[in-house]
DNA sequence: CGCGCTTCTGAAATCGTTTTCAGGATTATT
DNA sequence: AATAATCCTGAAAACGATTTCAGAAGCGCG
């Protein structure tokens, strides 16, 4: 077994070109042309030219075990997502893949399926294979991760929230505040009888802190939801549909629909017009991320448009910050937009709320 | 710069634990450790066991770059989509994803963004990295790329097609013959009309092929598809809204309208909508992939069902074999499905075509 | 009871880099 | 022109595992 070897077109194989190769050619020794490709400043620069050229001439690249041996270095950052259907963490995660690579790290890309027992296993094989910083998504994430976090001192951040638990640092939105916003937008058109689908699981407080803001802005308004106002299901368009259903069912007399996710909105549309409802002018349902589809479905749905290539964006520069050991902010909050669609509109009854100012 | 270390909960840092700790406690020789590790069989039960017994209570993990650096072997493969949006990958990966790490691999995930010189980029980087396999999508990948295979050795796969150029193997479906399955089943329906949608890019031969099956059995029924009846797109909803009304005002009497990836399907439906024409009364629409949004839609798609998981776990496997210097089959054929929903139907003219028997 | 054979175990070399340490060359200072 | 200071470069020692090679222990057999 050749270990190291790559074949020649005609099939044979012949040994890697390592930098000592690099070395006797340019007749300098491989500390140089290791410092030429680690701290280019430090040496001269016509040698410099002259290892560049040789390294180049023998297509050279390092061997990256043994750089991450002997440097503790990866260049590895991972993150890991709770899913990759949907594409719900599609653009984030492009962002965060070309901010990367502009500084020269790889992306690993993990999934958890929403299951935190797997996000820790993830979690420990990224850093068994001495990744270097690490990306999740949400704040909830179970003692033993934080502990093997802290333990190892690996960085990480959180993101699509605002604030996460145990010192680890988040960048997201208000996700609390964002959901206010959207009930007291429809809390003005008039509604009154609301109800909210929302898919709760101990490792989703994204959903459970948009529920908290509806709940904050009805009750603030002094109407009521009970529990039997709010169905849970999980992040499916199949569990949106039967969703609606049940709730329209125990609730004819519901207007206004506030889905923590567009899956659930779209599927929840969907079943309304199976059902012979019309969307808006009988019910209005609203969503939260601003997925492609939301703008493309019939009607377009009201939904949280969230800045998603940011949150990449950011994650990555944060991480790499912290690598350097140059100093990081605690947590960044970005701005959410609502984006008022045509799923939303007064309700048709006219025992409407009068028009309250925010 | 302590480099391997890790912070105990005082927030001080010892030293990683490393394999010679273990043999110290265990009274062997670090050879001996990693023997229990690599080759369980040849050491001694009992001393088997009590070393594994140090291993979990020191929890020693041992460095994988190190073990990259002398064994050749990163234990991890790499797979390059075209895209993380809608999740139509999902389901392969998640499949891959779980049979490997059965076999103790790490899935690497890296996306290309439909462009083969980030395809051939995350290649490289991949390479660099000393992956030990790599898993592609679609059969098209430029010159480059093979030569990169070729020279470097590395296990390849190619995925969701049934052959791909350049001797590399494949695992996937028929794709031409399943919409030429398609196209015959609108003929049997009575169409005679049709319009394609299909998303054409360099790098996608799968929707290439797609629109070869299509253009074959309508040939075969003697009905010729003008250029102007085949509408260019990317894989985006709104693509798929512009294509269907582009077509239905060149060509207003189409009555079956064929694309290439459900995703365009599902936009076509929705603008279909807009133009006040029911589906599949006034136009039938099929789709391909059978992504879960398909089924849920209203009217629920007709499309290719792809045995999504199913390639997934075989390239796992192939590659595996691959690695392990066991035999590999030259490339896998699997079935797909055709399933009918609600968005075709027979042609509302009477001027249809005879039923013909396939 | 002693010899040869098998089975395990340990010492040491090695994988390909990075980096410390010290020394040689070059320039600045007086 | 001599000495000090500055810059670069090379030799060699890690980094943490795996594996070869050879030797020690255990076994059966005559």
């Amino acid at each position: 077994m050749d270990k190291k070897s790559i074949a020649d077109p005609k099939g044979r194989s012949r040994p890697r070109v390592k930098i000592e190769d690099v070395a006797r050619e340019a007749n300098v020794s491989p500390a140089t042309v290791s410092r030429v490709l680690n701290h280019p400043g430090i040496v001269r620069p016509e040698l410099r030219d002259k290892v560049m050229r040789f390294i180049t001439d023998l297509s050279y690249t390092p061997d990256s075990a043994a750089r991450a041996l002997k440097s503790g270095r990866m260049r590895t950052i991972g993150a890991i997502v709770p899913t990759l259907g949907l594409g719900i963490f599609a653009e984030s995660v492009e962002a965060l893949q070309n901010r990367l690579s502009e500084s020269g790290y790889t992306l690993f890309i993990a999934n958890s399926q929403y299951d935190q027992r797997r996000e820790l296993q993830e979690m420990q094989s990224l850093i068994e294979r001495g990744i270097d910083g690490i990306v999740l998504v949400g704040g909830s994430h179970g003692r033993e991760l934080r502990t093997l976090v802290e333990q190892t001192g690996v960085p990480v951040i959180t993101t699509y929230v605002s604030k996460a638990g145990g010192g680890i640092p988040a960048i997201g939105i208000d996700n609390e505040r964002a959901t206010r916003e959207m009930t007291e937008f429809l809390l003005g058109l008039g509604h009154v009888r609301f109800g909210a689908i929302a898919n709760i699981l101990p490792s989703n407080d994204r959903s459970r802190a948009r529920l908290d803001g509806i709940q904050r802005a009805l009750s603030e308004a002094g109407i009521r939801l009970e529990p039997s106002q709010v169905i849970r299901a999980d992040h499916s368009l199949a569990q949106g549909r039967k969703a609606l259903r049940q709730l329209l069912t125990d609730h004819p007399g519901t207007t206004a629909v506030i889905c923590t996710t567009d899956t659930l909105a779209i599927g929840a549309m969907t079943e309304a017009r199976k059902m012979g409802l019309n969307v808006p002018r009988a019910v209005s349902i609203t969503g939260f991320d601003d997925v492609e589809l939301a703008a493309q479905v019939d009607p377009p749905l009201t939904t949280i448009s969230i800045p998603a290539a940011e949150i990449g964006r950011g994650a990555a520069d944060y991480l790499i910050s912290a690598i350097a050991g140059r100093p990081v902010p605690k947590s960044v909050l970005l701005p959410y937009r609502l984006v008022v669609r045509s799923s939303t509109a007064s309700p048709p009854k006219a025992d409407r709320l009068p028009k309250r100012p925010r």
